[in-house]
DNA sequence: ACTTTCAATAACGTATACTTAAACTTAAAT
DNA sequence: ATTTAAGTTTAAGTATACGTTATTGAAAGT
């Protein structure tokens, strides 16, 4: 059995179809799955009765699937008014968009500095062509999945499992608005090109750089999203 | 009723006696106390039902405490072995350090960047005061609480909550080994004066130096861990 | 002795039952 | 009419009950 990342979404593959998944673990998947696509719309509320019954289980495995939400900034949790959506302000994106920031350019300093694989190599500049071809082809679907197995992929080749924990956490509680920001942004041509200037910093051995244009490259692009939510009133999504 | 961080350690306040503390929530502190101080030491392992009869609760809050932890990396749930306290390997203290050098260096640069309160900045010098006493006395105890209230105070100022509950989580994680090499270490000197550096990087607004400061110390400090452990043949603490 | 099979045990996952107290209703009083 | 107080409802927190299945230990076979 493995996890396959793609867009935020963990998807599980049965391989052996031999271990049965308890419930706790689907109405947690469930749950998210339904958060991130937004089924389940920021501000929605639901009592731990209600999940349960709409996942046919109790509330014993409901209610721990919800503790894990709340644990990630998903959803929040009150006492007597069930789970809540948490919609996400522009404070919020700058706060979460400051740690992918840190992160990640951390991740392309430590590239940098160390052997990277060929096969690693590879997987980067794949992800980078891919987002060009998107680009070219005008599907923006396309782009933003290459765009996030760039992001993704160097964290990955860290070979730090918690690092990568968070930059997914931290990307899922933004995933929402990175999606309906989508198609208000100009065309991410930018975007490209910093990328490309990443991989040549590591390839260069430049760890300064490579730290500097990836920070710089989130910086950006959360400063975009923040002006694109303000000028839209979009004050939380 | 509110919350005070003493190295690593939520000590809640009753100021109005009023609201009862839910079962789960106190087996979550207590639990996480009793790792923290080594009450239970790495690798132990212990059954749901023991835990509750220890905590003198049925299994539910003791579950979800469990679970709670597990999710901050203190302790892993096997099926049916129960939960173990997890062991730190100098290869846990390279990612965490590395997590915590991302956000700290981070936090750094954005404080030199923003205009820092005149009580923040008298917070973050007294806790280098306090590191300069507790060092002159040769007060050990004394110097990791300061150092503890400078690093956590730096995130604090920057006013993201979210980075802040990361390097409380992630420092939680390696108190243990940050206790156990207190005494094995050279004096810490060095921290005291890359903390003075940094306080003056911030003050002359220079958002790089700023955070070069930063993660070079902590790099440092890493180093100097691993290198201890390494050692000293203690691949597991 | 060593492995393998099978049965007994018990730990976990989940459901359900119970208790408490917050939130809502209704009624009374100013 | 607005606030206050009492009563009712019900969601959450916790305990308990139950079924399933991994683990363990003994017995049988090599």
């Amino acid at each position: 059995m493995g996890l396959i990342h793609v867009m935020g979404f963990a998807v599980t593959i049965h391989e052996n179809e031999k271990a049965r998944i308890p419930f706790a673990e689907q109405a947690y998947s469930e749950l998210k799955r339904q958060i991130l696509t937004n089924e389940l719309p920021h501000g929605s509320q639901f009592l731990e009765q209600e999940i349960a019954e709409q996942l046919s289980m109790s509330r014993t495995p409901t209610r721990e699937a919800m503790v894990r939400l709340a644990n990630e900034g998903l959803v929040e949790v009150r006492p007597r008014h069930g789970m809540r959506v948490l919609p996400i302000s522009p404070k919020d994106m700058a706060e979460v968009y400051g740690i992918i920031t840190a992160l990640e350019s951390s991740a392309a300093g430590i590239l940098a500095g160390m052997d990277l694989s060929e096969d690693g190599l590879q997987s980067l500049m794949k992800a980078v062509d891919d987002m060009d071809t998107a680009l070219e082809h005008d599907d923006l679907n396309s782009w933003v999945i290459a765009d996030y197995e760039f992001h993704r992929q160097m964290v990955v080749l860290t070979g730090s499992v918690r690092m990568l924990q968070l930059v997914d956490t931290f990307r899922d509680q933004i995933h929402r608005v990175r999606m309906t920001t989508l198609h208000m942004r100009p065309k991410p041509y930018k975007s490209n090109e910093d990328h490309r200037a990443v991989v040549a910093a590591i390839l260069a051995r430049d760890v300064k750089k490579a730290r500097d244009i990836q920070r710089n490259h989130q910086e950006m692009a959360a400063k975009m999203l923040i002006k694109l939510l303000n000028e839209n009133h979009m004050t939380h999504i």
